[in-house]
DNA sequence: GTCTATAGTTCGATAGAC
DNA sequence: GTCTATCGAACTATAGAC
């Protein structure tokens, strides 16, 4: 037994405009991308539901269907839209890396690749602090929508990289850059999604500055690869 | 519409009976364990039903609820068998590194924390190669479940392995151990699900080999954490 | 574009016979 | 300990009025 007549969504004449921003009324369909992030984030694919999404976005849940046609392409609308905007800052970040030439080292190439994921993740507030949880998931999942989701956005920015990397590193063979690059990705996915354990582990004694935490993964990183570079530099002595 | 009185599970009389191994008859509460650990690597929590598993193991799906009461706790037996066996692997090989002193180094103890998720993963066959994907979906996890299983399952090991590091770079602070140690456990983690990304980006460049693996990461890690503990130091001389 | 109403499944869980 | 039968609740998706 619900109300008759009930007006509960957004533009139901008289409701309070609740999703206007500086006067700026969204649209219905960002409006849904913006609820599913949140939803997909704390849920995953399966446990989220159209019903909360649709509520959360204080939308009919007929408009879901309506706007993407199912949940499925809802989910790869979301994640689209994010990581295009990530690989876009890291691209420029990266650009101006390698626009300096060898005055900067191996280092900035990963402070170039980490910063804007991390900012993301770590962000106070915003949309985006949502899509962290989503692309960790999507990242590490091996299921089929994962993969193609992965491969799909992040094949392209994984090349940039792994050419950097080798730019930056003369004489590293193929499998050590590839391996450098996804030990990367692994540490930058730790880092963008809060699960509290560095504060559990060391008892309060870890920063959770956005600077100190890209700044030293990087010099991790750097330093790593070029263990695996002399790594494979001995192995081809030996022979 | 079944047929008839039809005898589809394994303690009706006069099955062939499939789930015999050398002639021990399996118990149903680890038929089903089994299952699951596929089904929810598969699938997530969420994705898998218990409808499935309980096919999955060939036993009647009221089952699941009589021998776990729920897929809640299901889940969690699910998580606990594999991580115990896990853990006990890593203490183990730890104790042997710690007990030959100071001859060995730092990478022998990523060696001692990797190897047993690494082989476990990696396997060819067996039951153990399934918990990899459910491991590495908990371990990054923000979720309620998620932190509680890895906190009650991983603390423990995990101040066991930040001690062993602290004793092998004496003067490393505690914020550079964890730091150390939990970008063993992202890039263990990477290493733990194949989702066939190393292989992609190479283009069949990277080796599968468990030995290599294990190795090269664990020199990878060892690397960056004494580029940390440079990092501190210098922070503290300029100070 | 938005909404109501609902079709058509599928789910986790349990009662009660054996 | 195993099985049948089923409940009640939730789900995605759509048809059709406005």
């Amino acid at each position: 037994m619900v109300e008759p007549t009930a007006l509960r969504f957004r533009h139901s004449r008289s409701t309070p405009e609740s999703d206007d921003i500086a006067g700026t009324r969204r649209e219905t369909p960002e409006l849904i991308l913006d609820a599913a992030e949140a939803i997909f984030a704390d849920s995953g694919f399966d446990g989220a539901t159209t019903r909360a999404i649709a509520q959360a976005a204080n939308v009919n849940p007929a408009l879901i269907h309506y706007h993407f046609k199912s949940k499925e392409q809802l989910f790869e609308a979301v994640f689209a839209r994010r990581s295009e905007e990530i690989n876009a800052r890291r691209r420029a970040l990266l650009a101006a890396v390698m626009a300096r030439g060898d005055e900067v080292g191996l280092e900035e190439v990963f402070v170039a690749f980490l910063r804007p994921t991390v900012e993301l993740g770590r962000a106070r507030s915003g949309q985006g602090r949502h899509y962290a949880r989503i692309v960790v998931h999507v990242a590490s999942g091996t299921d089929e929508r994962s993969r193609r989701l992965t491969s799909a956005r992040y094949d392209a920015i994984a090349r940039d990289f792994i050419a950097a990397i080798e730019n930056r590193v003369p004489g590293l063979d193929r499998e050590a850059a590839t391996r450098g690059y996804l030990n990367a990705v692994a540490i930058g996915l730790s880092l963008m999604a809060p699960t509290g354990r560095a504060r559990t582990l060391s008892q309060g004694a870890c920063s959770d500055d956005v600077d100190t935490l890209v700044e030293d993964a990087a010099a991790f990183i750097a330093a790593g690869i070029k263990a695996l570079a002399r790594r494979s530099a001995d192995k081809r002595g030996q022979t």
